[in-house]
DNA sequence: TGCTATTTTAAGCGTCCGCTTGAATCGTGT
DNA sequence: ACACGATTCAAGCGGACGCTTAAAATAGCA
């Protein structure tokens, strides 16, 4: 017996990530989790108290350090008092999943797909800590993107910057779609790629000339 | 009596359709539709078969017409063998869904999370000729973007159509959540507005130099 | 070893789910 | 008025859901 068995909290939590990230908040019942981890039903409820409280574990155990890098690495940009680009703020907000995922021990997909599941999925939202850091984060990327393209109103950053929302959103979650959907005809690029290219599409729809209030 | 009673199979699709919208495919049962349109539970498998052929129904009515319009319009763009602009191609993937929104009775928020929502929620999937059609879509606004790009490596053009992809499900879903964010600060634009910048930052994402296989 | 606190277990609770049934009701043509 | 197909209805089926319970098993320490 080589691999020490882990304690029931621990294989209930990343059987829980697994099959979230898998299926989506709103098809996974306690049992399927139970039956996935094998072991009983009532552990949940001893070790996290109830399904909801579980899946707010789930949630809060890598967004948590995401935005705590981005924030430190935005802070990083604008510390002494520099007006950072807007290439490097994209890079502030996208780059810190690559580092999490990195430290994590999940694949690189299922984790993707998980942290899209996160921000897309859940019918009620995430808990509420998280939606006030996941604010706090908004409103300094906001700020420094209307410093850094003041060209644009601030109507129109925050309009681009749902867009980039979206386009991250897509990737997280069906990242794989265009790889299975072409039978690999878009290559299978590595993570890193896919990133620069991500933001390379961003950066050059933020920073279009074109458009604005008409 | 002005109104005349609609009759209840209309009624049962048009309560199914806004319901879907609001809260999404995983979950809205038959009793929340069967309570809303006051109807009784076993009117839905009468006139419908069965609680997954009413979802099929609420997804074919207006995919089916949108998909048309952008086979209709990308055709027309590329009769007589001239090739279309990028920008002319993504205003005819995207147009088709203010002009059907226009057609319907739904107003355009619901419309466009409906829309939103059947191609991102529903975990088994679009019904099977859904599936088809969109590929049809794909498969021809692919080729066309390849020759208006000529720039651009094939792979790289599905993968900024995957990131165009990102934003308009994004706007479909969440065209109202910058809105209510910000309380109002990014202003509330009309669709068509809306939809010219969503185009715009696409198309300045689409065209860029930058990026490519490294 | 014996005692105690922690963890795991089988069983079952009340509720909601999709769907079916058979009877009641409605609408229409003769 | 009558008959008959189309529609609506109350009631209930079997099953899955989240969660609870009380007893059994396990671990840590005296």
């Amino acid at each position: 017996m080589l691999a020490a068995k882990k304690p029931t909290k621990t294989l209930i939590l990343e059987t829980t990530e697994r099959l979230l990230a898998e299926h989506g908040f709103e098809s996974v019942s306690l049992r399927d989790i139970t039956t996935a981890a094998d072991v009983n039903v009532a552990a949940v409820n001893y070790h996290f108290g109830s399904k909801e409280k579980l899946f707010e574990a789930v949630q809060c155990r890598y967004i948590g350090p995401i935005n705590a890098e981005r924030l430190r690495v935005l802070e990083e940009l604008t510390s002494d008092g520099q007006v950072a680009t807007v290439r490097a703020i994209l890079e502030a907000f996208m780059r810190p999943l690559l580092t999490v995922v990195k430290r994590s021990e999940m694949s690189e997909k299922l984790f993707f797909k998980l942290m899209g599941r996160c921000v897309m999925d859940p019918t009620g939202g995430l808990p509420e800590p998280m939606v006030a850091e996941f604010k706090d984060v908004a409103v300094l990327f906001t700020k420094a993107l209307i410093a850094a393209a003041p060209s644009l109103s601030a109507e129109m950053v925050l309009w681009r910057l749902h867009f980039t929302f979206g386009v991250l959103a897509q990737t997280l979650l069906h990242g794989d779609l265009l790889v299975q959907l072409t039978d690999g005809a878009c290559g299978e690029p590595d993570v890193e790629t896919q990133f620069q290219e991500m933001i390379e599409f961003c950066h050059a729809g933020f920073v279009s000339k074109e458009g604005g209030k008409r």
